[in-house]
DNA sequence: GCTGTTGTACGATGAGTGTCGTACAGTACC
DNA sequence: GGTACTGTACGACACTCATCGTACAACAGC
């Protein structure tokens, strides 16, 4: 096994990202500020550096809802697990929605 | 009472829209459909003109969604409820974001 | 008056969701 | 070896949600 403790990391193609999986998954607050803190940083992040109030179950769930809506791609690196933003993917599907979302967000 | 079945009908003021609570309304593709449609015509529409594929009853849930989530407006015309987008709020709460969601729920 | 249309109200129901605690599996470091 | 640390897995729970059927209220037209 290359991985600790889970079977597979499995993420959707860029072409079946669908535009209703990306919106539930980031109306949630939890999520928006994971995904909003991701954007900001640019690069590669684990799971525990983001500073949401909940438990880490709660985190390991919302991870996995991000990343089989296809928000972010996750990759194992020894004992951690690294979290991208799939930036690419989403401006190419969905041109300007990221951005938009982030704006807006910000705005609050 | 100058309504025909329900005690008032309220609505969010444009400070009060949550994002959370627009993507979470736009997130279902009845809704999001609704929308889309609604977008299109740019005036007015009675619940009953829209073509999805549910009952009246759940018709009605997902207007009540939409309307408490900010995203549209009812006003009572005799026996219709007539339904019109809240673009300008919208727009100017979150600038760009109903256009992008058209257009990425256009490019399907 | 009566009938049809429009839409809501009120359950009910099955599925999904966000939350947590506990237990466990890798990895890193001493 | 042993001890942290990181994160998942599993079960549980309360809550929300999307859906429906039936009943009902207001209006329009005959």
């Amino acid at each position: 096994m290359t991985s600790p403790a889970t079977e597979e990391i499995t993420h959707p193609p860029r072409d079946e990202i669908e535009l209703g999986a990306v919106l539930h998954a980031l109306s949630d607050p939890v999520r928006l500020r994971i995904v909003s803190a991701l954007a900001g940083t640019g690069g590669e992040r684990t799971c525990g550096s983001f500073d949401v109030p909940v438990t880490k179950s709660t985190c390991t769930h919302h991870f996995k809802v991000l990343r089989e809506a296809g928000v972010i791609h996750q990759r194992q690196e020894g004992a951690a697990r690294l979290n991208a933003l799939r930036r690419d993917d989403l401006d190419a599907r969905f041109p300007g929605l990221l951005a938009t979302i982030f704006e807006a967000a910000s705005a609050s």
